[in-house]
DNA sequence: TAAATAATTAAACAAATATTTAAATATAAA
DNA sequence: TTTATATTTAAATATTTGTTTAATTATTTA
């Protein structure tokens, strides 16, 4: 749990995962967008599969990153009893 | 934008919203939850009232301390995306 | 007004994080 | 089979973060 909300706290890896939703690029498309080494670049990748935000397959040298859904869906889990506290009216008598 | 996830990313912090859910506490209520100084809870509430993910008022020589809505849309907002990328059905054929 | 209570702010420090350069691995092309 | 390309892993380092103890502010009660 706790390595998803590390994963989405830095600026970077969400500019990847924003990317992401343009459709799966490979390691160096990303690299790429950013003004950062590769290496680094190839590090928030790490954290970010850790996280399941993300998921890769190896297409010959490439290595191509897509976006996964069960770390979003932990995301949305943890909201849940948020949106509820927010939306749900608050009754104004006691029963 | 960056605080909320700041925010967030902290276990007792998570902890605290959650435990807020259950309605408005002042800050000493909130410390007791925890094995922590107070001091340390004190600067955990002052980061969640940053990203606006809480609220206080002052009731005598308490604060007490309620969820505050716009912070959690915040990360709403940043969510709604990657939601419309897993649940949209993506066209099978190209029109 | 003096003492007690509730809570924050400040200073110090250990642990975690993001970045870089350099080295390593794997695949493709010549 | 050598060279080039794509990417990661490792080592080093500066910055950020979470925690503690000590000091401070504000309010209540005796």
């Amino acid at each position: 749990m706790d390595i998803v909300f590390k994963a989405i706290n830095d600026p970077t890896r969400r500019e990847i995962l924003r990317f992401l939703t343009h459709g799966p690029q490979n390691a160096g498309t990303i690299a790429q967008q950013f003004n950062m080494t590769k290496p680094s670049i190839s590090h928030h990748l790490d954290l970010l599969k850790q996280a399941q935000l993300i998921d890769f397959s190896k297409k010959g040298q490439f290595l191509v990153y897509t976006l996964n859904k069960s770390g979003f869906e932990s995301i949305h889990a943890w909201f849940q009893p948020f949106t509820l506290f927010f939306e749900l009216p608050k009754p104004k008598i006691r029963l």
